[in-house]
DNA sequence: GCCAACGTTGGC
DNA sequence: GCCAACGTTGGC
């Protein structure tokens, strides 16, 4: 079992907007980057436990939880002509994205800050603040150990 | 909305 | 296969 940080931005997809999908789930699709990709094919398994960060905000923080609930499979977006997220490189026998599924778990009374990540000692480590531009990121179990202890603390 | 960091592209 | 140019990301 593997801990991930995914980020979005609020104004793309939310947190709200996946606890309100169907069955609080939704298609985790659109990664562009090879090593959020390799991430996803490779290393993502259901029943892996992500933290949703939102970015490209003012207080941009972890703002909750959820549970990875199906393997990586083709994104089918990569093959739709009108997405913005088309690639007329990638065919069908040989699919260059890939995608998941994700479920709401919890999103946190108050979100865990940037901030106050960049602060806590056992966290300067964390890829988030290494390589801030990667979207899927691996977290170690006492990374995610700690920002859930501190949304719960308040 | 600025701009530094960094990933991708494409000419050679 | 190098690397300069370019585009995108994301914190501020």
């Amino acid at each position: 079992m593997n801990y991930w940080l995914f980020k979005t931005e609020p104004d793309e997809f939310s947190i709200q907007q996946l606890a309100s999908s169907p069955n609080h789930t939704a298609r985790w699709d659109g990664i562009r980057n090879y090593q959020a990709r390799n991430f996803l094919r490779d290393r993502v398994q259901a029943g892996d436990l992500v933290l949703i960060y939102h970015g490209k905000i003012k207080q941009a923080g972890v703002v909750g939880t959820a549970q990875v609930v199906s393997p990586a499979y083709a994104d089918p977006a990569q093959f739709d002509a009108g997405s913005p997220y088309y690639d007329p490189k990638s065919s069908g026998s040989a699919p260059r994205w890939f995608c998941i599924d994700i479920q709401w778990q919890d999103t946190f009374v108050e979100p865990v800050l940037l901030d106050w990540i960049k602060e806590q000692h056992e966290l300067s480590n964390m890829m988030l603040l290494k390589q801030g531009r990667l979207s899927v990121q691996l977290v170690t179990e006492p990374e995610s150990r700690c920002i859930l202890q501190k949304s719960q603390r308040r």
